[in-house]
DNA sequence: CGGCTTGTTGATTTCGCTCAATGGTGGTGG
DNA sequence: CCACCACCATTGAGCGAAATCAACAAGCCG
């Protein structure tokens, strides 16, 4: 147990050092150091409770009816997430291993954003945030192809980590990727070897990759990598709605 | 210019007498009748747009680097929604003639957010329902077969609705679906008559469909409508990421 | 070691995309 | 008025991509 306090202190240290988007919230901060599909608990108070990760890796899941699983969201380190008790369709689970969490009641931050103007506005920024991230999940799924979807899955993850210098390390399994863009595991390993093949990414160990190849995943993750866009010259857009159905009008 | 007053009237009373979540807003209410595919302004202001649908429909789109379209927020009535410039990778159109919005500055909520503080909950709610709508599509986005899609899609355009009684109205075109959907509009049309062939609905109309079988939509739109659940029997669940890569431990 | 998880690859089948053609509708201009 | 055009909706044929089924290597821990 003493152990446990210590790493409380010293993580509670960490999310002072954090740039997060709530720092008045620090102060409040209760330490919780998660296992691994550990689930966080729907609610314990009448008005919720926020979370920020500090460290390790969250998942929202949904669960359809014929017994697959979904994951909604992806929650890493500074991401805040909210958690009541009617939303309860969706179970929150911790991804890894010693996942460290900032909690804070819900009643707290509301009386918070009551009394500095200030807080309250940057309280709806992270709200916006949320569907922000919502709305890129939609976009990746939205895509075409696997490859695609896997390219995409792995820029949105370099964007979101702390450096985002093409070094990603994957927080997550390939299951729980599978999840996320809704396909199955071996067509995500055969994306990714797909991609190594291609030499658009390399493999460092499972969980570690490095983008060689940034334009390539941006683009259309599918096709060879350096298509020349030729050819810009004035396409009919005549018809909005005759939308590309083919392709983007890749030229000869 | 007569009419397009008196029609703006209608529809502010017709604002009034619609129970949505931020009635405090009402007074503020600006009026705007949009055509067909007309979008909705980036942001005027600094602090962004609130709107909220009186009558028809409103897409939220981004177009991908392929050239095609996916539809990340549908917006019906009594449905509100934030737009501001910063977010202008998308935009934001009026899908059917004749839509009607009532638009707030953002800084006039943000006044009032800041003075009541039962609005500022409102307001926060009315941000976790675009959150809770982003993910609903993230699940029907998530299944598998185009006709599971289809069917939650409609299952959710009839919840939204405001009778619910299974009496659809579809308020945009195949080719939106298919873009909502991120499928092909063939794959939708045929959908739809599987869907009719099965008797699970009936087309009055094109846009008007009619669900017979509500529960062939609800479980998984595959499969004969009336599959007998059959062998409901002990199910292992010991590995719980050993997910049922084929089908559901349906119970009795 | 043997259960269990994770990651990977191969073979087969199914499903949805693509291409193509057609009917129906509303608007518009000769 | 009617022909034409854009749009919407639907159906068929063929093909490619991904799900499914199956097998296997590596690591982890009791």
């Amino acid at each position: 147990m003493k152990t446990r306090a210590h790493a409380a202190d010293y993580y509670r240290r960490m999310l002072s050092a954090q740039p997060h988007a709530l720092k008045r919230l620090d102060a409040f901060a209760k330490i919780t150091i998660c296992s691994r599909d550990q689930e966080i608990p729907g609610d314990p108070g009448p008005a919720g409770h926020w979370y920020c990760v500090i460290s390790g890796a969250v998942r929202r899941c949904a669960v359809r009816s014929d017994g697959r699983r979904q994951i909604v969201d992806l929650m890493l380190p500074r991401d805040f997430f909210f958690v009541s008790d009617n939303q309860s369709e969706a179970t929150i689970e911790a991804i890894v291993e010693e996942t460290v969490l900032a909690s804070y009641p819900g009643q707290r931050v509301e009386l918070l954003a009551e009394r500095e103007v200030e807080f309250a506005r940057e309280l709806r920024d992270v709200a916006f945030q949320s569907l922000t991230r919502s709305q890129s999940q939609l976009l990746i799924l939205g895509r075409v192809t696997a490859l695609e979807k896997v390219g995409s899955f792995l820029l949105s993850l370099d964007g979101r980590s702390s450096d985002g210098g093409g070094q990603v390390v994957l927080p997550i399994s390939r299951y729980d990727i599978a999840d996320y863009l809704a396909v199955s595991v071996e067509t995500v390993c055969r994306a990714m070897t797909d991609l190594r093949q291609r030499g658009v990414i390399t493999l460092a160990g499972k969980r570690t990759i490095k983008i060689l190849n940034r334009s390539a995943l941006e683009d259309r993750t599918s096709e060879s990598s350096i298509a020349a866009r030729s050819e810009p010259e004035a396409v009919p857009v005549k018809y909005h709605h005759l939308r590309p159905h083919g392709e983007a009008l890749a030229s000869p």
